[in-house]
RNA sequence: GGAGGCGUCGCAUAGUGGUCUAGUGCGCUCGCUUGGAAAGCGAGUAUACCGCAAGGUAUCGAGCGUUCGAAUCGCUCCGCCUCCGCCA
């Protein structure tokens, strides 16, 4: 959500980042609706005021009389206060973030901009194989049972994948509670930043709708598992509790960043998904993610999404994965994203640049719904900014990593730096 | 799952229908005092919204209700504690 303040004195900034995001909105009435509230408010605190007057002291039949009045003109304004509001809210929640400024404006994913390409697509002298192929012939992987105990978009990973998996939990965890590793990779992505390691944290995997709704993440609904006995949502990301876990809270400005590492289990719908990516681990009911998730002052949070995504680059670099960086365009990128940056590794059995990796700068637009606020050296109080990113995804880095590694014989090697984790060099 | 208790200003507590515009203690900030500090004394010390301001309104876990008037009474929900049951 946007500050209602910013709005009013930025309409046209506003209205382009609704253009710009193609969000079907009509901010002119928001803004009348935002006028109406205030006026019903006004008029209502005047009441409540000669209210709290009258029911000072001992009362005269008289004076109960008149104030019987003023409690029947009371609630009718409250009624219509909360019809304003709900039409106010209901229009405000539609509000986009605004794009960052180096963000390309554009339609659709077609006008995404590459903002560079690292390391070498890599090279087979057979056909490669995709990874669902491999995964059947080694036995690690099994859709076919999954789809029978399951459904469609669940599988079983066996043997070494589970190990695999495993190992990049761990190396991820190395990498990001490490200060030294943080501290070069900031010095060398040239960033004047806080080299405080990440904070690993196992979040609950189920959230209450409202919380839900306060991180943004409700909608679509389609896209979510609801348990309705309980009135719960299954998370989507590790980002989705991990966000909200400072609710109404103030932090202090010296603790600042608060960075957290996460691990979960992510469950999606995949609703309107039909038919896409149905082989194999790239598109599942329920995978495993590692989650990064920080809260930083509003001046440090574009910095810190350039050391976020310096951090995922080099973790892809050190499993030697050749990858690409995607800076989306305004008609792609999330409505609460004031920038949104992908990471997309090489499938080499499918012959092209997949996502892997997310990275969203949120800005304020979570905190304010939140109500996470930091406490400035100052005195004065701020909503956070928030920053939310993959550090991996389990299964599409499994994925990744069995495609580009590969051999002739069916094989597949295990990329150096996990094998201290895996205790095997080769998956065979 | 059952029984009981509890949720008040950063923390601890008082408050059982109007005097609560929420008291007190601790903590914190500033000042006085001091060579400096402690103690002591004095002042201040929640958030949000509206307003140029004076000021007003809301918030005592959340919501709904009773009442002229609710921190206080009733209902629902959430959370915490104790005991029992069950369970990994």
């Amino acid at each position: 959500m946007l500050d209602i303040k910013f709005i009013r004195q930025n309409i046209e900034i506003v209205k382009k980042a609704i253009q710009n995001k193609n969000i079907d909105l009509d901010l002119d009435k928001l803004l009348a609706a935002d006028e109406r509230k205030r006026h019903v408010m006004t008029e209502l605190e005047q009441l409540r005021s000669e209210q709290n007057k009258k029911s000072k002291g001992p009362q005269s039949p008289e004076n109960i009389e008149e104030s019987r009045g003023l409690k029947e003109k009371i609630k009718l304004l409250e009624k219509e206060l909360e019809i304003v509001d709900k039409e106010f809210n209901d229009l405000a929640l539609k509000v986009p973030n605004i794009p960052s400024e180096d963000t390309p404006v554009g339609k659709d994913e077609s006008e995404n901009k590459v903002l560079r390409q690292v390391g070498k697509i890599t090279q087979f002298n057979f056909k490669p194989k995709e990874h669902w192929e491999l995964g059947q012939e080694l036995d690690v992987i099994d859709m076919e049972r999954a789809a029978k105990v399951s459904g469609a978009r669940f599988a079983y990973r066996k043997g070494a994948i589970p190990l695999l998996e495993l190992a990049v939990i761990n190396y991820t965890f190395s990498v990001l509670t490490n200060e030294d590793t943080l501290k070069k990779i900031g010095k060398k992505a040239k960033l004047d930043i806080s080299s405080k390691p990440f904070r690993p944290i196992f979040p609950p995997v189920m959230i209450k709708p409202e919380v839900f709704q306060k991180m943004d993440r409700l909608e679509p609904k389609e896209e979510r598992y609801h348990i309705p006995s309980d009135d719960i949502y299954l998370i989507g990301s590790a980002e989705h509790t991990i966000g909200s876990m400072h609710m109404d809270e103030t932090l202090k400005e010296e603790e600042m960043p608060v960075r957290y590492i996460g691990f979960s289990t992510a469950f999606r719908r995949e609703a309107g998904s039909y038919g896409k990516d149905v082989k194999g681990l790239i598109r599942m009911h329920q995978f495993d993610k590692l989650e990064i998730e920080s809260f930083t002052l509003p001046e440090n949070s574009q910095k810190e999404q350039d050391f976020i995504v310096a951090i995922i680059e080099h973790m892809v670099q050190d499993l030697g994965l050749p990858y690409q960086v995607l800076i989306m365009c305004t008609g792609d990128m999330g409505k609460q994203d004031a920038r949104h940056i992908d990471i997309e590794i090489w499938m080499p059995g499918q012959n092209k640049y997949r996502e892997t990796h997310t990275s969203d700068l949120m800005t304020d637009f979570q905190a304010r719904r939140l109500n996470t606020k930091v406490k400035r050296v100052s005195g004065e109080s701020q909503y956070v900014h928030m920053n939310d990113a993959t550090a991996f995804a389990l299964s599409r880095i499994v994925v990744a990593i069995m495609e580009n590694y590969q051999t002739e014989k069916g094989t597949i090697k295990i990329p150096k730096v996990l094998q201290k984790y895996t205790g095997f060099k080769e998956i065979k």
